[in-house]
DNA sequence: GTCTATAGCCGGATAGAC
DNA sequence: GTCTATCCGGCTATAGAC
């Protein structure tokens, strides 16, 4: 990834400056917008916290609202493409790196705050919103997919689709770090979450083998 | 609740439009708040959707952010209210009134906007935070109060103190309702959310029958 | 491409008539 | 208490030198 340049057709292999500007624009919005959310940021500030001059920003990027769609399109990406290979790399790591992803953007409070401002602006924004979805769509078919495998390899049937388990551990994941982020008070423990989702998988085979199991009449 | 003062002391029993209008403000401060966040609202939209000018909002809350607390004050204030007092009403009020309360939120877009803007300032603003760390904590105590009941009542044991199934309860809630109000493709079913309670009570009850009952060697 | 300087606008807040 | 008119500061975005 950040090895040299196969062909070298134009040499990029350097930190031309070029690249590093957007890098720390993009590093320094992230930052910002976290912590001021959409509009209370100022481009000014941005290009402050970047170490470069607004001018930069609107040649690089058109607008403010463009330096958001960017940053966050990388975000969501960034996530998807980590979840995605750790899939490809073997059972095991599918369900570690979706773990480390999801521990990572809720133990740092710009990750969560930037994730909340996303979810807020797509929902302001029918564009965005659609993108959005559609990343929280693929992400939610990864954890499915998990949620399969684990199935199988216990050889248990859960009586609901592998999507709605995977929806429910997402929401409840999100759930808590919202609990967690405000720091109400007698705050449950760190382990709470793989508590839970132990005992709803519990739960669900428990129901489905009482209730009814696939061609019982 | 809108009837005659009892007393009389005053005549307030009149749409004196005094409270009329504190009324009709905060109205439509939670309208522009919502969709436009805190930052995107301005007082002047605030003032046109109410009916009044800026000059009266002023008079009346000192600033925009005296006008955001009021009306987030009292809708806290309004919601752990209603929950309570289903409490007192009896057994089975209180867990309806909870989910009415839940439900309202979720179903209302403004309501899910506003609640989300409100964790946001709340995450900006240690004040703030602080008190709706304590507004959460307080309405998991009363679902935490329900979920005892409720194991009491069904003669089990959870395995887990009652505030943690509480917590994971209400953050399973919030963050279906994120799920939900992005539109999701291929979204859950309504009831996913009761389902998903009842297997995560059946999972608990199961795991601490089996791990060890209170008092086992 | 990146800077400085500035245009142009809009927002929060206030003054003072009624 | 409520209005209208206005101030002032900060914001996004652009122009033009280098």
């Amino acid at each position: 990834m950040t090895g040299a340049t196969p062909g070298g057709r134009r040499r990029e292999t350097r930190d031309d400056g070029v690249a590093r500007t957007r890098a720390a624009l993009l590093a320094a919005a992230a930052d910002v917008f976290a912590e001021r959310g959409y509009d209370g940021a100022s481009v000014d500030e941005i290009a402050r916290a970047a170490g470069v001059s607004v001018g930069s920003i609107y040649s690089r990027f058109g607008s403010k609202q463009d330096l958001f769609r960017a940053l966050m399109t990388g975000h969501l990406e960034g996530d998807l493409h980590r979840v995605r290979s750790g899939m490809d790399a073997g059972p095991e790591q599918a369900l570690a790196e979706l773990e480390t992803v999801l521990l990572e953007t809720a133990r740092s409070r710009p990750a969560t705050l930037l994730d909340a401002e996303t979810w807020a602006v797509a929902m302001r924004t029918p564009a965005m919103r659609a993108a959005v979805a559609d990343h929280h769509r693929r992400v939610r078919d990864e954890a499915a997919a998990m949620v399969a495998r684990g199935r199988a390899a216990a050889g248990v049937d859960l009586g609901v689709p592998d999507d709605e388990v995977a929806t429910a551990m997402i929401a409840l994941f999100h759930g808590l770090v919202r609990e967690y982020r405000l720091g109400v008070p007698g705050e449950a423990p760190p382990d709470l979450y793989s508590r839970m989702v132990h005992a709803l998988a519990t739960g669900l085979a428990a129901l489905a083998a009482d209730g009814g199991p696939p061609g019982e009449p």
